[in-house]
DNA sequence: TGGGAAACAGCACGGGCCGTGTCGTGCTGT
DNA sequence: ACAGCACGACACGGCCCGTGCTGTTTCCCA
């Protein structure tokens, strides 16, 4: 009542971002217009396009605006306890269903847009990454990690496999696979080749 | 002219897609309409929709035309050096200019279309890990991999970082960066923790 | 407390592409 | 010569695009 400004524009802000994501969850993103997700809301064309320039950016923001909070590294001492943590967490949320398909459309899209593409990047991605880097930093400096360990290898190995799991060969993320993940890299793939490390 | 019933079926069955690659690269998979790709190959809409059921299917038959040979496993005996030639060669391929964009835009829309999805790991993924994987099995046949070495897990490291910074990060796919990886599958991650190993 | 600005809903428009239908033609094989 | 089929050309209703326009509601500030 009293609240003035941006009561009402937050307001309509947030009916389309939930209309998008109604949308999205019931025809899938395919089927996501710019008119349908305004009929949704109960809001005339014009108020989404004041918003958005693109429905990429406007699907972007609803997937985003989920829970991405939730998804910070702890630090109970045990690098590979807290990284399963975290692991665990973001492909719950992101790998299965509601919101797995969704993130799923959202990367295919970045894949066309790079508008999306960028935008995912630093308002996701990037941060995610960098969080990752710095738990695992953290774990080096207090002697869990050899000092010459690859850091930015270890989280794209730790990265990588999940998502061509979600992306390219669509099997399930399950938490057995995240285990094997960190073992991987954690206690190594135990290969006993005449392989002598050099590139 | 004694040749007859398919070959000109064939040729238009090609020149269509030739002009889906043509109109793709010129102006981008979102721009790929099947109304754009008759006129440019001279061809009316019936003759494409004849042909595919959907522009994702087209741009799928379109890609994979390109020059899927040559991706096969080589054997010199040598698990590693093989591995890399492979790599190296389906990166140089498909990860960067002139194709590289056009893979890249054929997995985002198998992220929209579950049939191009379908399609696509059953004609091109599904083979080629396959592939991969006999590759490494008839190493571990020859003592070059401890007969506990998990090899799924190790084909989906070699590829997942990959299509990690394929797809999500966008930074260019480097031999050096194959050769990162490469070194930590086969020599460890030397990461020298109190981790002892168990999930 | 009033008045001007801004945001809004509703409607309409031209345009692009969809997927399908129809018609007439040229090529294919018998 | 003839029947069949693939084809090119054109037209169609429909969906959605992005952008105008009009009149109304809401907000801010004087």
């Amino acid at each position: 009542m009293t609240d003035h400004q941006p009561v009402r524009a937050a307001d309509r802000t947030e009916r389309i971002k939930g209309a998008a994501l109604e949308v999205a969850r019931e025809a899938g993103f395919a089927k996501l217009s710019i008119e349908a997700v305004a009929a949704r809301a109960g809001v005339s064309k014009h108020t989404v396009y004041r918003r958005w320039p693109s429905r990429g950016l406007l699907f972007l923001d609803a997937v985003l605006s989920l829970n991405t909070a939730g998804l910070g590294h702890p630090d109970t001492g045990d690098i590979v306890a807290d990284l399963r943590t975290v692991m665990t967490t973001a492909t719950d949320l992101l790998g299965r269903p509601p919101w797995g398909p969704l993130y799923q459309d959202l990367i295919g899209e970045a894949q066309h847009d790079p508008e999306v593409a960028a935008a995912l990047n630093q308002r996701f991605i990037a941060p995610q990454t960098a969080d990752t880097l710095a738990r695992l930093k953290r774990a080096m400096d207090q002697g869990q990690l050899a000092p010459d360990f690859d850091l930015d290898l270890a989280m794209e190995i730790l990265s990588g496999p999940l998502y061509f799991r979600l992306l390219i060969t669509q099997q399930p993320l399950t938490h057995a696979y995240i285990d094997r993940v960190l073992h991987a890299v954690f206690a190594g793939m135990s290969p006993r080749s005449q392989y002598d490390g050099r590139p």
